[in-house]
DNA sequence: TTCATTACCTGACACATATCATTCTTTTAC
DNA sequence: GTAAAAGAATGATATGTGTCAGGTAATGAA
């Protein structure tokens, strides 16, 4: 039998939290579990979305594809994130698309649940709004960080994300691994100059690596290179 | 005597078109008008909002101010814009500063009427919902510009915007008049690289230019530029 | 007006970063 | 396990942009 949303511990960290019992249960009759592989996509840029995912496991990179061919990561989502929900309540088409960084495990939630409890509960709507108030701030930090700081800052910067937002395992590595292409995509340079970087830090011990994974060994000095020392 | 919300044409364009007549007028009573000199500051990143700032006539920019001292324009608010509202909503200090760029006239809600009514009016939230759906759409926008666009492309892509937006007077020039520092803290670049782009545009006869006006003197080819050509 | 301040402009130069090409390594799939 | 594909690494080179330094023109205040 398929999980209930009523039970899931996911919604704690979203704004379902704040829907009734009742709005709760036409949720979890309406929507649909899917397992999703690393690498497919959830969505596309352009997209019509039916409704929104909720993540319960694995991390979505949201992306948007430039003029030039490259793909700008704009937000990774994780556990209790929901995926799409800008696009439904502007009811437009997806300005981002959504690929699983790794194996994922999202719940599809048709809009018409969450649109009809936007226009009869304001709590909800008022949590849905206080999320979306946290992303908007976030994005201006992004755009100033992206037209303020080296590349090599933003790099260092999207290491100590990464340790803090989805920790490391026992021996030091950070649990999040993603490919170099990928780092390269959330600072918004090429590929290339991402790996130099990289390199750069091993060799000044400031992390380590072991194949794709890779291990903060200073986050002191880190965090002098973010804050320009 | 002061101007009354309910009958201000302003608030058609924003949230508060969905306010009911008692909770308008709540505001009405609540709000305080006030005249804003060019270069005055409205509010400024850190502080604590007691409230939201609805623009009744000129222009503001919302800034941050980077590590190196250099501010980003993040955003341009005119005519019904509201100011502050993601503070308020999020209960966060402002993380931008708000910045006349001409002679301004605003009115100053204290956040007791916005919040109340957030609480009590679901068509009200969703309409806040959407506009900040909107801005985060746009955010998205800035920062894929920001990482893949070079900053000829910016700002031509600025200039554009500048000329949709607020439009140009009878002679041609963008009505909008803003100083190359200002554009270059848009497209976040060196005021001289500014300076240097926008000589090569007037000798390229993409722009004219007289004094601090501009004008835009061949749309076209600039939007060639923005898109790569 | 005159002075002071701000905005604008230009040149020279350094440097960060992108691009292209090539090799080596790791991962994936059959 | 092996082949094929993908990812990582590194060098050489070109170039876009920032920085510093020195101007002129425009603007505002006394």
């Amino acid at each position: 039998m398929e999980h209930r949303c009523e039970n899931c511990i996911v919604r704690k960290f979203n704004a379902l939290r704040a829907m009734s019992k009742d709005e709760l249960k036409a949720v979890a009759d309406s929507k649909v579990s899917r397992k999703i592989k690393k690498g497919e996509t959830i969505f596309d840029e352009g997209e019509k979305l039916g409704g929104v995912y909720c993540v319960r496991d694995g991390v979505s990179k949201l992306s948007k594809l430039s003029a030039n061919g490259k793909d700008q990561i704009v937000k990774l989502a994780s556990k209790g994130e929901v995926l799409g929900q800008r696009s439904v309540v502007a009811e437009e088409y997806s300005n981002l698309s959504a690929t699983a960084v790794n194996d994922m495990e999202v719940c599809f939630v048709p809009k018409e649940a969450i649109i009809n409890t936007l226009h009869r509960n304001p709590d909800f709507t008022y949590e849905v709004l206080r999320h979306m108030a946290h992303d908007l701030r976030e994005a201006d930090d992004v755009i100033v960080n992206m037209s303020q700081k080296t590349v090599k800052q933003r790099i260092a910067e999207a290491l100590l994300y990464m340790k803090n937002r989805f920790g490391e395992d026992t021996e030091g590595f950070l649990t999040l691994v993603l490919s170099r292409e990928d780092i390269a995509n959330v600072v918004g340079t090429a590929t290339e100059s991402c790996i130099r970087i990289l390199s750069d830090f091993r060799k000044e011990g400031l992390i380590r690596t072991s194949g794709k994974r890779m291990a903060i060994a200073d986050d002191r000095k880190l965090q002098d290179l973010v804050d320009g020392f």
